[in-house]
DNA sequence: GTCTGTTTAAGCACGA
DNA sequence: TCGTGCTTAAACAGAC
C-alpha cells in the first residue's frame, strides 16, 4: 500500500529510485577511505556498504547499462504480508538518509537472532532416545539453495516468541561421565580440529576479515592492513568450519511450550524407564526431525534416531544430493499434520514448514501466555533442552556448501570490496567459505556465468594488470533492495555468528570432557570414589547422557551472553568459570532457579514483547497516526541498541515519524498527489530536503492496510502515470489493486 | 595454454 | 502443468 506522507513542497524531486541513502553521494568517496578494509574484529563494514547507493557513481567508472533486476523479486517476495517490525529490534539508522546501516554492536548478536526466527535454524538429527555411547554422530549434508530459501522463509515470523522460549534455555549442564565419555571419543577429535583454543565468540567475529590474502580493489579499497593478530588466530576456524551443525539446528517445536508436543509421538519421548530430567515437565526433547533424510517419509517418522543417523550417514557431505535434502520438503515431511502445517509460499505461513511449533502465535497462543509459561517452567526445567542436544562429530566433514547463492556470494564479494575482478571473487569467496576451496572449478563456472547474466552485477574498467575487468553491484539500489541487503546481510552475519557459538560450544564441551576424564582417571584410583560415581550415575537420568544439543548450547550461550550484557558488567568469563556457574547453578538447583527466574525477568525482555497481533495492530495505529496525519510525538529520534528498543521503548507510544517509516519498512516514492492536498503540511522527515518539488512523497510498505484496519480514504483508480507500483513485488503482491492505495 | 566472459542448454526444486 | 529460480555443464571466442 501507499500511505501519503506530505513533505514540505519545496525541495527538488528526486528520482523514484531515490533511497533514504541517496543523499549520500558527497559522503561516498569519504566513506570508501574510511572502509578501507580495516576490518577490526566485529566489523561488518562492508555490509553496510549496500546503503551507500551511489557508490558506484563515485567509482568514476562507465558500467554497462543494466535492464531490469530480477534479481530483486526473489528476495522480496517472502516479505509479502508481513509485518516487518523485526527491525524494531534492530538498530534504527540514527539518521536515516545518511547511516542507514545499523551499526553493530555487542547487542546485535541477539538482535540477529531477533531479526530471524529460531527456525531458520535447520532440522537437526536428534535422539528419541539416548543413543548409545557408540552412537556414531554424523551430520546430515550440506546446505542447499532449498535450506537458503527456507532462511528467507522463516525471516519474519513468530520470531518474539521463538526467542523467548530460546532466552528460557540455560546452558547446558555439566556433561555426566558417562556421556562424556561417550561422547569424548568423536568429540574431541572434533573439537581440536574445529576450534582454536582461547577462542571466544567475540573473537570470532572477524570472521569476516580476509584470513590469508586481502584483495587489492583497483585503489578505491585498499587491502587491510588490520589484518593481524587476532585475524590470524581463527585462520584455523575458517579453515575447519563446518556448518553442519546449524544444518541440523532446528527447533520443530519448543520443549516447553508448544501445546502439540504429543503429535510428536514417540520420538519426543523419552525412552522408557528414563524420568524426564525435571519433572513434572511437558518438555520434550528437541524435536527430532530427520530432514536430513532425502525421503519424507523417513523424515516422517519421526523416529528418528537412530534411523536417521544412519541415513545421515549415507548421505556423507558435500554435493550429495542436496536438493533432495531441502528444507522445505523435509521440514513438510517432517511436520505434523495437526500443526497445520500449511504455509505455502506466504512469509508467515512459510515457517510453517518444519517449524511448525514454532509460530507459537500461530497456534493461536498469545505471546505473553508462552512467556509465563517460559518463565514459569524455568523452576526446574532449565536443562531439558540441554539435555536432550545432540553433538555432531563434524571433524571428518568436508566443508558444507554455503546456503547462499552464487548471485550472494558474488554480491558479498562486491560489497566488501566494491569491486573485484573474477579471480578476486574467486579469492574471497574461498578465502572465507572453505567450501570453495577445493580444486574443483566447476563453481567458478557458476560463479562466471552468474556475473554475466545477472543485471545485479556490472563490468566495469579493464582490471589494472592481468586480464578481466573488475565488477561491482550495480548502482540501480533502490529502497527496496536496501531492504533486502539487509536481510541477506542479517542473514550472513548470523551465519557466521552462530557458527561462531558453535565453536564456543564445542570448545566448552571439549572442555567439560576433559574435566570428565580427568575426575575419572582420579576416580579409578579411589574405589570409594568409584562406587559413588556408580551410584551417582545410577540416579542421573539416562537423558543426561545425550549428547548436547546444538541448538541449546547455543541459545545457553546466547542467554549468557545477554545476561552478561545486561548486567551490564561487561565481564567475560571465560568458559570456565561460565561451566563452573553452569555446575553451581546445577547443583543447587532450588534456589538458583528462583534466582534465576528473577534474573530472567530482570534481564530478558520477555515483558516488552508483544504478540504478533498486537504488533500488526500496533503498526495500524501507527499508520493510521500516518494516515490522519496526526502529529506524531518525538520520544525517541534514535534507537540505537536493543535494550533501548526491547527494554526502554514502549513502540505503542507514539513515536517520532521517522522511526515510524523505519520500524514500518515504509519506502520511499515520489509520485504524483493521488489524493491530493496536503502538501504543504510539514511531515517533519528531517533531512530530507531532495523531497518535494510539488509532489506528495508516499511511503510504500508491505504492510496489508485491511490487515491493519485501515479504512481506505476513497480508492482511486490511478492513471498509468500515478501507478506508483514501480517494482515487481508491488505488482504481484498488490496486483495493482488500487484498494491498496492509501492516499490522504 | 590459461583466463575471462558470454551464451545456451538441461535438470532440479518449488510455488502457483 | 507451467513458470521461475538456481545450479551445472558445455561450447565458444577474445585477451593475455
Amino acid at each position: 500500500m501507499i500511505v501519503n506522507m506530505p513533505v514540505n513542497g519545496t525541495g527538488s524531486a528526486s528520482s523514484p529510485t531515490s533511497n533514504p541513502s541517496s543523499n549520500n553521494n558527497n559522503n561516498s568517496s569519504t566513506t570508501n577511505q574510511n572502509d578501507t578494509n580495516t576490518n577490526l574484529p566485529g566489523d561488518y563494514n562492508f555490509l553496510k556498504r549496500k546503503f551507500d547507493d551511489q557508490e558506484d557513481l563515485a567509482l568514476g567508472h562507465d558500467y554497462e547499462p543494466i535492464g531490469a533486476n530480477p534479481w530483486k523479486k526473489r528476495h522480496l517476495d517472502y516479505d509479502a504480508g508481513d509485518l516487518h517490525f523485526h527491525l524494531q529490534l534492530e538498530q534504527p539508522p540514527s539518521n536515516p538518509p545518511t547511516n542507514a546501516a545499523p551499526a553493530q554492536s555487542s547487542t546485535s548478536f541477539i538482535n540477529d537472532l531477533f531479526s530471524y526466527e529460531s527456525s531458520l535454524l535447520v532440522p537437526a538429527v536428534a535422539y528419541s532416545h539416548c543413543p548409545p555411547s557408540s552412537a556414531p554422530l554424523d551430520d546430515n549434508g550440506g546446505w542447499t539453495g532449498g535450506e537458503l530459501l527456507e532462511l528467507d522463509h522463516r525471516y519474519n515470523s513468530g520470531l518474539q516468541a521463538e526467542l523467548g522460549q530460546l532466552n528460557a534455555t540455560l546452558p547446558p549442564p555439566p556433561p555426566t561421565s558417562s556421556s562424556a565419555q561417550n561422547a569424548s571419543n568423536h568429540t574431541q577429535q572434533s573439537t581440536q580440529q574445529n576450534v582454536s583454543p582461547g577462542q571466544n565468540p567475540h573473537q570470532n567475529q572477524h570472521f569476516l576479515v580476509p584470513q590469508k590474502q586481502r584483495i587489492q580493489s583497483a585503489g578505491r579499497r585498499t587491502s587491510s592492513g588490520s589484518v593481524s593478530g587476532a585475524n590470524e588466530a581463527t585462520e584455523a576456524d575458517f579453515e575447519d568450519k563446518n556448518l553442519s551443525w546449524l544444518l541440523n539446528f532446528k527447533f520443530d517445536e519448543f520443549p516447553h511450550l508448544s501445546p502439540h508436543n504429543q503429535i510428536h509421538g514417540q520420538a519426543v519421548n523419552l525412552p522408557e524407564g528414563s524420568a524426564p530430567p525435571h519433572p513434572p515437565s511437558t518438555a520434550v526433547p528437541i524435536a527430532t526431525s530427520p530432514c536430513s533424510s532425502s525421503s519424507p517419509s523417513s523424515a516422517s517418522a519421526a523416529s528418528a534416531s537412530a534411523s536417521a543417523i544412519s541415513t545421515n550417514q549415507s548421505l556423507g557431505s558435500g554435493l550429495v544430493d542436496q536438493r533432495a535434502r531441502s528444507p522445505k520438503s523435509c521440514s513438510s515431511a517432517a511436520m505434523p499434520a495437526a500443526l497445520g502445517g500449511g504455509g505455502n509460499g506466504s512469509a508467515g505461513a512459510s515457517a510453517a514448514g518444519g517449524v511448525a511449533g514454532v509460530g507459537s502465535t500461530k497456534t493461536g497462543r498469545k505471546f505473553e501466555e508462552l512467556v509465563m509459561e517460559v518463565t514459569s517452567e524455568l523452576d526446574g526445567n532449565d536443562m531439558i533442552v540441554a539435555e536432550h542436544v545432540v553433538v555432531e562429530d563434524t571433524s571428518s566433514k568436508a566443508p558444507k556448501k554455503p546456503p547462499f547463492t552464487y548471485t550472494e556470494l558474488i554480491e558479498y564479494a562486491l560489497e566488501d570490496k566494491g569491486e573485484l575482478t573474477v579471480s578476486g571473487i574467486y579469492q574471497w569467496i574461498s578465502d572465507r567459505f572453505p567450501y570453495y576451496k577445493s580444486n574443483d572449478d566447476r563453481w567458478k563456472n557458476s560463479v562466471r556465468h552468474n556475473l554475466s547474466i545477472n543485471p545485479h552485477f556490472r563490468k566495469g574498467v579493464k582490471a589494472p594488470q592481468g586480464a578481466g575487468h573488475l565488477w561491482a553491484i550495480s548502482s540501480g539500489d533502490s529502497a527496496e533492495n536496501v531492504l533486502a541487503w539487509e536481510h541477506k546481510k542479517q542473514r550472513l552475519d548470523l551465519f557466521f555468528k552462530m557458527e561462531s557459538i558453535n565453536r564456543e560450544r564445542i570448545q566448552q564441551h571439549q572442555q567439560q570432557q576433559q574435566l570428565q576424564q580427568h575426575q575419572q582417571q582420579h576416580q579409578q584410583h579411589s574405589p570409594q570414589q568409584k562406587q559413588h560415581s556408580a551410584a551417582q550415575q545410577q540416579h542421573m537420568p539416562q537423558a543426561s547422557s545425550c549428547m548436547y544439543d546444538e541448538a541449546a548450547v547455543a541459545v545457553a550461550t546466547l542467554t549468557q551472553e545477554m545476561m552478561q550484557t545486561n548486567s551490564g558488567g561487561g565481564s567475560t568469563e571465560t568458559s570456565q568459570q561460565q561451566q563452573q556457574q553452569q555446575q553451581h547453578h546445577h547443583h543447587h538447583s532450588h534456589q538458583n532457579h528462583q534466582n534465576h527466574n528473577q534474573h530472567h525477568q530482570r534481564l530478558l525482555p520477555f515483558n516488552d514483547l508483544l504478540s504478533d497481533d498486537e504488533l500488526r495492530k500496533t503498526a495500524g495505529q501507527i499508520l493510521n497516526g500516518i494516515h490522519r496525519e496526526v502529529e506524531v510525538q518525538s520520544v525517541n529520534s534514535i534507537i540505537s541498541t536493543y535494550h533501548d528498543v526491547l527494554l526502554d521503548n514502549d513502540y505503542l507510544n507514539p513515536i517520532h515519524k521517522d522511526v515510524v517509516v523505519t520500524e514500518s519498512v515504509l519506502r520511499q516514492q515520489h509520485g504524483t498527489n493521488l489524493g491530493g492536498g496536503n502538501n504543504n503540511q510539514n511531515n517533519q522527515m528531517g533531512g530530507n530536503s531532495h523531497m518535494g518539488g510539488g509532489n506528495s512523497q508516499y511511503y510504500i510498505t508491505e504492510i496489508d492496510p485491511m490487515e491493519l484496519g485501515i479504512q481506505m480514504s476513497h480508492q482511486v483508480e490511478p492513471s498509468e502515470e500515478e501507478v506508483l507500483f514501480s517494482d515487481e513485488f508491488n505488482l504481484n503482491y498488490f496486483g495493482y489493486n488500487p484498494g491498496s492505495d492509501i492516499v490522504a
